[in-house]
DNA sequence: GCCAACGTTGGC
DNA sequence: GCCAACGTTGGC
């Protein structure tokens, strides 16, 4: 099992409205290290839910991958998958995921506009275990 | 809203 | 193939 973090900006594409769709297609990625890690994914794989570019910048749900990657209908250079919500987690802001020194190596701090980054096992243990 | 970082485009 | 110009992302 992999896991991945996926950004969202809030105001386009929330973790509520994650929630109400149930099951979403990830659209719109247009960055070629974005898509090729979006081929790497799979089924059952875990996404951290990520919201960006708004006040509260942060980890706040779960999400799982149900359906690998497949063309994007509007541009055949890249790709989509489809993810199902899982649940919310209480959040967890970037400023704290910051000063957790065993998460140093997420990318998330180096490739800040990275929208679909890999957490390795470790830091995603860290981070789940942060919501008993 | 600003601006740094960085990916993409296009002229040469 | 280089690189300047430009556009976008995302934190603050």
């Amino acid at each position: 099992m992999n896991y991945w973090l996926i950004k969202s900006e809030p105001s386009v594409f929330s973790i509520e409205d994650m929630k109400a769709k149930n099951i979403e297609s990830w659209d719109g990625v247009r960055n070629y290290q974005a898509r090729n890690f979006m081929k790497e994914m799979k089924k059952d794989d875990l996404c951290f839910f990520y919201h960006s570019n708004t006040k509260l910048v942060g980890i706040v749900g779960l999400v799982e991958v149900v359906k690998e990657f497949y063309p994007d209908p509007l541009d055949e250079r890249f790709v989509l998958v489809d993810v199902r919500y899982k649940k919310h987690i209480p959040f967890i802001s970037l400023e704290d995921l910051k000063l957790i020194p065993q998460l140093q190596n997420l990318p998330l701090f180096k490739q800040s506009r990275l929208s679909i980054q890999p957490v390795d096992s470790d830091s995603a243990h860290i981070i789940l275990k942060l919501n008993p």
